[in-house]
Formats: structure tokens, sequence, C-alpha cells
DNA sequence: CCCCAACCGTA
DNA sequence: GTACGGTTGGGGG
């Protein structure tokens, strides 16, 4: 670059938020998809590119880049962690055209340009200056005043919607200063929009006088003490701290590392075709009409390109990990009494941002939908490429489209798609208005068994292998949303299929951020409660125990009935719930914790792990011997032969026959006969009941473990494939099915050889790491308490020093009976401790257990302290929360009951520990990947199951010693940068061939 | 065939 | 005392 050059640099994101509002607010495609800053950016684009000399900018570009936002997770962000933290999300409308921006600039044939930790006005403060420096002139496309302070003799802004130049004058016109005292000018005034403070009660006006008197803020600042104004001088010198804070916030950078140097920014002729393709497809007419005279090309001739946008960001728009604020370190608010205010402007600004507030907008939707009638007629089956063709279409035009799968099982490792179902919303700008369609595809039905036909294809059906490339171009197509009921489930299906889903949302996700504790998410139940209506059960269709088909051999009329309600329920489902996200400040919950895990865990579950089916046959073999021991040692010792395994046998003949004293019962007037109750009568000198003891665990390891897990090897990868449950706890924690991989056993020698059974395959490792003690930091952190918090830096037990706490006993030589009762104590906190619980635990007499606790709370006043706030915030609010804002509601927390009552609020304050930690844990797993991916061993290294505390990895055995640092610092940090906990946390990590090993 | 209670494995 | 899922027995339809 060099003198006689102009640089133009384009502020790609803040031109989308300013068109936004300037353009009308609806400015759609035919068909709903919102386009109006995509049309604006393209008339600006062209406008520059071609017409230069018609605008007040009046040159005609030598070197163009367009700018955009990487991430929120900028240097600022280290600096002040409240930094951009009150920005509310972007309105719908705006979500897709991100992407679309970032596709136009590329159809333009023009750079698009963003640096990981830097926004894109640090790079254009980079180029900018460098420019400068090479004497070009550089002209900024963007009115926004944080890149006034660049305006120089060389460096110009233009404000594309008012057509106007901002020179020095201008800038001083506006802000009373020059442009290089902006940078001061904005310390002082602060910026209630990104959150920068500044200094209380200082406006643009005082500001500029102030540096019109004092000449920059480092002398006012050193000479605030002359001030006369008596309230103003007070301010500023309580501010000193937050000025010079702010003036290093709105700083903006100017040594930005680029991939791209200044002469890689030159203009490349523009390549017709392609930009028309572009163009056709949002439907640009005049557009596309002048940039086809103006490059010759035959507009008519060229087709509609296919819209593929990047992933990232982009989708969703820049900065949408701001959009929440990231709760301060300190955790829980009410906790810390400590709470983020929301600026009455951020709050002005949303109201004028759509027609409809998110809280409106979900209250409309609430209404327009909650009894809206289902029309199963006009579903419509979809049996020939161009009305599929035509389908896909218009979802890309709306930008909008639930989805659903149809297959031949439930396991989605071994399913097989037989069909699939869409549907799509026109006019969803009016909430009263929106008209959904669906339509099912049926790719595979087969003839009935009793049809003439006898099991063959049925006719009219579209081939897959027509099917699915489409099917991969819009699953995979970033610029359309996927909805979908359990999304998981079909991620893993169309995976196996070689396709991956992008740009994706899940109803069952979103209803248990905003609902967890108030039910279930499945379809069923949310349709009764936001839809007013039963679906069509699915055993209706396919038929139940005997009678039960495969979905293949439903009859199509039938199945597309089924199918498309299905889609069509979840596409209102969307259009309800999504819009309380926002309103109930959930969305970065729903982004960050919940909806990025799901393809980690598909990925997760597709892996699976091998399970050594020898080894377990013969344990099995093992256990039944030693059952079978047992069984004739009882019979003996009963007298009679009876079902050991039902405990109402088992009840008669020890507590009836036998008359054996102490039993208890169940509260349906049974004969307990739980382990707590033989382990009782064995200590009671009894035989019997110590060998029925033993012989339940011999008979649960072997029914549900060794004779069970080899049924769940599949059939091609050999492996077992466990499914996780991302909505079925109310705290955030995972659960796992079919099989359970979250119970293994570990606490007894027994048990712990069916772990043996779980191996890593030749040549590699399992790496598990667990978290080490998190709940009890979590509470240390949430309670704060300084005596946990100083053991947990210190690293010393944990349970010795409570007991030493609590009963004055030295940690040295402490006796394991006082260890094992303040750790029976510790837990106990944690699950919300009452007397009664305590007592049964310890088997001791309930007022020595209430003697301990009151203990407890003298020496650790703050965790009583904790417990009543969360019972207070559950009666108040109705939910407690987690140190990362996920809600668990309690419906029932002022229950006239008062047992469901104590019930509630044990559950409520356990909930913020548990439910803590599992989001520490997600954390570290949607970061685990990229992670690994960084220091190249994104294919190297598996991750495989999660236990809650515990990940575990395959590796291959040269990279263990690579892997496990990596795998301990993104757990050990997974807080990090949202939260810094007051307490360490820290992860052992261990490697070997077998499960049992590792760990 | 379905559902519930009891029991027990995990964190 | 919290949070889960699986197996078994047993009752009811």
């Amino acid at each position: 670059m060099k003198k006689g050059d102009h640089l133009f640099l384009i502020d790609g994101s803040g031109f989308i938020f300013r068109a936004f509002h300037a353009l009308p607010p609806l400015t759609r495609k035919t068909d709903g998809l919102p386009i109006g800053a995509v049309s604006g950016f393209c008339n600006m684009l062209w406008k520059l590119l071609r017409d230069a000399r018609n605008t007040d900018v009046g040159v005609t570009p030598t070197h163009l880049a367009v700018i955009f936002d990487y991430s929120a997770k900028t240097f600022r962000k280290d600096l002040y962690d409240a930094y951009k933290a009150n920005r509310s999300a972007p309105p719908e409308e705006l979500i897709p055209q991100f992407g679309l921006i970032r596709e136009a600039t590329r159809a333009f044939n023009l750079p698009c340009i963003e640096t990981e930790g830097f926004e894109a006005d640090d790079i254009i403060a980079t180029y900018a200056r460098q420019a400068e420096a090479a004497g070009a002139d550089v002209t900024i496309v963007s009115s926004d005043k944080d890149l006034m302070q660049l305006v120089s003799p060389n460096v110009h802004m233009y404000d594309s919607m008012k057509d106007k130049q901002i020179g020095i004058p201008d800038v001083i016109e506006k802000w009373g200063v020059p442009p290089e005292k902006m940078i001061d000018l904005q310390a002082m005034t602060g910026d209630s929009v990104d959150n920068v403070p500044g200094i209380p009660g200082i406006g643009p006006k005082t500001a500029a006088q102030l540096l019109e008197e004092y000449g920059d803020l480092d002398t006012l600042l050193e000479r605030a003490t002359e001030i006369k104004q008596v309230k103003r001088r007070e301010t500023i010198l309580a501010n000193i701290d937050m000025a010079k804070l702010s003036r290093d916030l709105v700083r903006l950078r100017t040594d930005v590392p680029l991939d791209l140097d200044l002469d890689a920014l030159v203009l490349e002729p523009q390549n017709g075709p392609k930009l028309i393709g572009f163009l056709k497809t949002m439907e640009f007419t005049t557009l596309t009409r002048r940039v086809g005279e103006a490059c010759d090309c035959d507009a008519s001739a060229i087709e509609p390109a296919v819209v593929h946008i990047e992933w990232g960001e982009a989708a969703h728009g820049p900065d949408l990990s701001a959009a929440e604020p990231e709760p301060v370190a300190g955790g829980i608010p009410e906790v810390s009494g400590e709470s983020v205010p929301v600026p009455p402007r951020a709050k002005a600004k949303a109201a004028v941002e759509g027609a409809f507030s998110p809280a409106d907008l979900a209250k409309a939707r609430a209404e327009a939908f909650a009894t809206l009638p289902f029309d199963h007629t006009a579903y419509v089956t979809i049996r020939d490429l161009a009305t599929l063709d035509r389908w896909i279409a218009d979802a890309r035009a709306t930008g909008l489209v639930a989805f659903d799968t149809e297959t031949t099982s439930l396991d989605a490792m071994q399913a097989e798609l037989v069909g699939f179902s869409m549907a799509i919303a026109d006019n969803t700008a009016d909430p009263t208005g929106t008209k959904i369609r669906a339509a099912y595809v049926p790719l595979v039905h087969k003839n009935g068994v009793g049809d003439l036909l006898g099991g063959g294809l049925a006719e009219n059906q579209i081939p897959m292998r027509d099917a699915l490339p489409r099917l991969k171009a819009l699953l995979e197509d970033e610029s359309v949303l996927k909805v979908a009921q359990n999304l998981k489930y079909d991620y893993l299906l169309m995976k196996r299929y070689g396709i991956e889903t992008r740009s994706f949302d899940d109803t069952m996700l979103i209803s248990y951020v905003l609902d967890a504790g108030t039910g279930a998410h499945g379809m069923d139940p949310l349709s009764e409660k936001f839809l007013g209506h039963t679906p069509i059960p699915y055993k209706d269709v396919a038929g139940s125990g005997k009678a039960n088909v495969t979905f293949d051999l439903v009859a199509i009329d039938r199945a597309t009935h089924y199918a498309a309600e299905d889609a069509d329920v979840t596409l209102r489902l969307w259009l309800v719930l999504k819009p309380r996200l926002a309103a109930a400040g959930l969305t970065s919950v729903y982004e960050r914790l919940e909806r990025p895990l799901l393809p980690v865990l598909a990925r997760m579950e597709a892996r699976g792990i091998t399970v050594d089916r020898q080894i377990l046959s013969r344990l099995s073999g093992e256990l039944a011997q030693g059952a079978a021991r047992l069984e004739d040692e009882i019979y003996v010792l009963a007298g009679e032969r009876f079902n050991i395994g039902s405990p109402k046998q088992l009840g008669d003949i020890l507590f009836g026959k036998m008359g054996l004293a102490g039993g208890s019962k169940t509260k349906t007037g049974q004969w307990s006969t739980s382990a707590q109750v033989l382990e009782d009568l064995a200590a009671a000198g009894f035989e019997l009941p110590r060998k029925i003891v033993d012989w339940r665990q011999l008979t649960k390891l072997k029914s549900t473990y060794t004779d069970a897990l080899p049924g769940y090897v599949h059939p091609e990868t050999k492996r077992v494939h466990t499914s996780y449950s991302l909505a079925s706890t109310t705290t955030g924690r995972l659960s796992s099915s079919e099989p359970n991989l979250q119970n293994i056993p570990v606490r007894t020698a027994e048990g712990r050889k069916i772990r043996t059974a779980f191996i890593s395959t030749p040549g590699h490792k399992l790496i598990s790491a667990d978290y080490s003690q998190i709940e009890l930091r979590v509470l240390a952190h949430v309670a704060e308490i300084p005596q946990l918090t100083k053991a947990f830096e210190d690293g010393v037990d944990i349970h010795a020093m409570t007991a030493s706490e609590m009963f004055g006993v030295p940690v040295e030589g402490m006796p394991g009976e006082v260890r094992r009762r303040a750790k029976a104590i510790n837990f106990g906190i944690i699950y919300g401790i009452s007397a009664f619980g305590l007592a049964n635990q310890l088997s001791i007499e309930r007022s020595e257990a209430g003697d301990y606790i009151k203990k407890y709370f003298e020496r650790f006043p703050g965790i009583r302290d904790y417990m009543e706030s969360r019972k207070a915030m559950a009666r108040d609010k109705g939910y407690v929360e987690t140190i990362f804002g996920r809600r668990i509601n309690y419906p029932e927390i002022r229950s006239s009951n008062p047992s469901v009552r104590a019930f509630n609020e044990r559950a409520a304050i356990n909930a913020p520990i548990q439910g803590s930690a599992a989001d520490v844990i997600r954390r570290a797993m949607i970061r685990m990947e990229p992670a690994l991916a960084e220091v190249g061993l994104g294919d190297r290294v598996r991750m495989l199951l999660q236990v809650h505390d515990e990940l575990i990895f395959e590796v291959e055995d040269d990279d263990v010693e690579k892997a496990m640092p990596v795998i301990v610092s993104v757990m050990e940090n997974a807080t990090m940068p949202a939260l810094e906990m007051r307490v360490p946390l820290r992860v052992d990590a261990r490697a070997a061939t077998n499960w049992d090993e590792a760990h």
C-alpha cells in the first residue's frame, strides 16, 4: 500500500445493527426471511464499489475489507468482567442476517476479517493506523462514536445511512473535542450500552468542558482537587480508578495480529455470476439487474446460489456470549447481594428494537397457540423431488424449519431412517397470524404385510439416494435454523448417514432451561401444556405389544398424520418457548451450557466404549456359583425353599416364620428387608440375614451388569453406546441409560471387577479424570466459608478438618470413626441435612444427630445462612439458581403439607450445589474438544463417558502424556473466564488399560 | 402387557 | 438428608 491508495474499512457487525434500526422493521423476502440489513449492506457495497462518486464519500476504494466481531471473549473482558455485560440478545430477525452478511461479503469477492480476542473496532484501528503510516487514505464505514478516536487528516469516517462524511471538524462539532481526545472523553462519560463505567454524572458536555480546561484526563485527575463544584470534585476523586479503567476499555488497540496484511486487501475484480447468484437468492431484484448490466451478464440465466454460511458467532450474531451478563465473581447474586444493574438506556433500547419485546412476544405467542386447532387434513405427503425441493427452498427462504425423523428404532445407534417431516412457518412476524404448514416425506415405507404385494417397497416414494443429498444440504445449511424436539436423537441418526446438522434449536432443551422442576420435557407433555393438544400416540400408529410394527410398515397416509403433526407441534412449541428464553434472561444458559453440549454428547455416544465380554462372562459364572452356594445355605437356615428375591416372601420368613425382632415396615405395610435392616440383624448375631445381603449383592451384580451389559454391545461397532439425557434431571446433571454407565459399581472389591471389563482398544489407554470434592468446593464458594476455603487452598483432608473444627480433635491420629461422622455431616449438608436423615445414616439417636448439626452450625454459621437463604429464595421466587444462572423451580415449596415442604426445601438447598457442579463439568466438556484440537490431539483423544464428576477418555498410548495435562487444565479451569471461584478446583487423572485401574 | 414398589448400583 | 436408572416381583387389567 502506498500514498494515493484508499483503504475502506467496513464495520460489518455495526452495520447490521444500524441497518436494522434504520430500515423498515420487517424487510423480508417473499417468504419471510428477514433480510433488511443484508439488503442495505449489499446496496451500500455496490454504491461504494461502483458509484462512489455519487455519494458524499466521493472516492473509490483501492483496498477494502469488511471487519466483524469474532466473539465477546476479548481482552476487555479480562480488564473488566462486566464489560458489555448488559447487552440484550439481538432480536430474532437479526440472527440469520449475521451469517448472510458474511456470505454477501464473500459474494462481493471481499475479505471478511475477524480475529479472536479482539473486537472489530480494534482490527479497524490497527489497519487504519498501518495504512496511515504507509501514506494512504482511509475511510472507515461506520458512525460508531467508539471509532471517532481514529479520525485524523488522513482517516475519515463515512456514515453510509446518512451518506455523510465525518472528519475532524465533524467530531469537534458533535463532541466538543478533537478526535485524539475522544478516548479521554469516553473514559469520563462511560457507555451504558457496553457497560463502560466512566465517572457517574459526567456527560459529554461536562467532559468536553473539563478537557478544554485541563487538557487531558491524566492532568484532570492529578488536579481534580482544584475543581470548584463540590459534588463534581467528590465524584471525580472517588472514581479515578474507574476513569482509568474506562480509558483502557475505550482505547482501541492498534497492535492486533492480522492474518492478512494491507496489500492483501486490494480490491479484486467482481465475479459477476457469483454475486448475481447470491443476490437472486436474496431476491434483490433491482440490485440483481444493476449488477447484471454492469458486468454485462445475463442475470436471468444465472441460478440462485445455494447460500452457505460459516458457522461460529456468525449465525447467532456477534457478541452473543456477552448478551447475557456473565455472573460476576462472587457467584449467586442473592448470596453476595450484588447484581448487575441494567442502565435505563439499555432498557429503552430494547423496547424500541422491534414491535415486541421478548416478554411481549412470548405472551402473544403463548396466547395465539394455546388453543389453535390442528388440521391433520392439511398435512402434505411429499412423494416427488420437485415438491421436496420446493419445501426445502421455502425452508431456506424463511430461514426456519422444524424437522423430525421417523425410524425403525428408539436407539439412534441402530435406527434406520424411514422418512422425515418438516414444518414451515409463514408470517412469523405476526404472532396471531403465523401460519404453519407441515409435510411428511416417506422414503422406505414397505407395503403392509397383509398387502397383496407383501413387504416390497411402497410406490411413489422419493429414493433415498435422491433425498439424502437434499436433506444434507438443508441440515448442514447454517443459514437455516433447524428446530427439533430431542434433537440429539436425530443428530446422531443423521450423523450415521453422513450428515452433520448445523444451526439448530431443541425445544426439549429450551423447555428444560425454562422450566426445570415443573414437569417432563417430552413432546407430549409440552404439547398438552402449551398447545392444549394431545398428539397422536405412537402406539395408535405403529401398534403396541405383539401387534407392534416398525415405522416402515405403517401405511404412508397414517404415517403422514403422525409425522407431520410432530413437526407441526415442534414448530409451535419453538415459537412459544424461544422468546421466553430472552424474556427470562436464560438465553446464555441455553446457548452456553445446553445447546453446545448436544453434539458433544452425540459424538460420545457414537464412540461408545469396549466391554470385554469374556471378562463379563467369567464374572457371571463366578457370581452364579456364589449365589447358588448361598441359596443352598439360605434354604437350610430358613428351613424351606422360597424366592429369595421376593421381599414379601423374605419378610414372611424372617419376621413371620422365624419371628425375628427389630423389623420395620415400609409405607405399604410390608416388612422392610432393606440392607440396613438385614445388616442390623446380622450384627445382632443372626446368620441368615448376612447371607441374604451377600446373595443380593451377587445377584444384583449378575443381573444388572455382567448379564445385561453384553446385550448392549452394538452388532457393528462391537462397542457399548449409552444414551445420555440432557433434560431428565432437575439440577442440570446428565443421566445415562441403555445401559446406564453412570452406576457401574466401584465401592466394593466384588463390584469393581465389573469395571475391569471396560477396556481400551489395543495400543490405547483409558484416561479417567475426576474432580476432587467438587460439591464441597462449590459449597465453600457459594456459602463463603473461610475455614473450608482455606482447607481447600491448603489441600488438607476436608473431612478431618471438619471433625477437628467440630470436636476439637487434632487431625493427627484422629480416630477413623470421628472422621467418618464428620464426612457424613458434610455430605448431609449438601443434601439439605435433617436430624432424622443424619441419625439414619450414622445409626445414632436423632437427638445426638441434632446436637451434631447444632454444633456444626456454630462452627460454620455461614452454612446455616446459606441454607436459609436458599429456602427463602425458593419460597420468594419459586426457584433457586446455580453459579451459572441455571434455574431450578420448586413449585411445591409452599405446600401446606409439612413433609412435602421440607422435602422441597432440602432439594432447594442441594440443587445449587449439585447443579453448579454439573454446570462446571458441562463447560469442561464443551471446551474439551476444541482445547485438545488446539494442541493437535483433536482426533487422537476421544471423550467417551461422563459420570457426574468424572470424564473418561480413550487415547493412543503415545499421546497419554500430552493429553493428561490438557484434560486436567480444561477441567480445573472450566469456570473461567466467566467466573473465578474462591476455591480452587482439583482434578485427578490416571491412565490404564481398564476403567478400574484408571479410576 | 403395563405399572408400581422395593431394592440397590452410582455421584 | 440430594440426584438418577435398572431389575425384580407382584398385582391389576
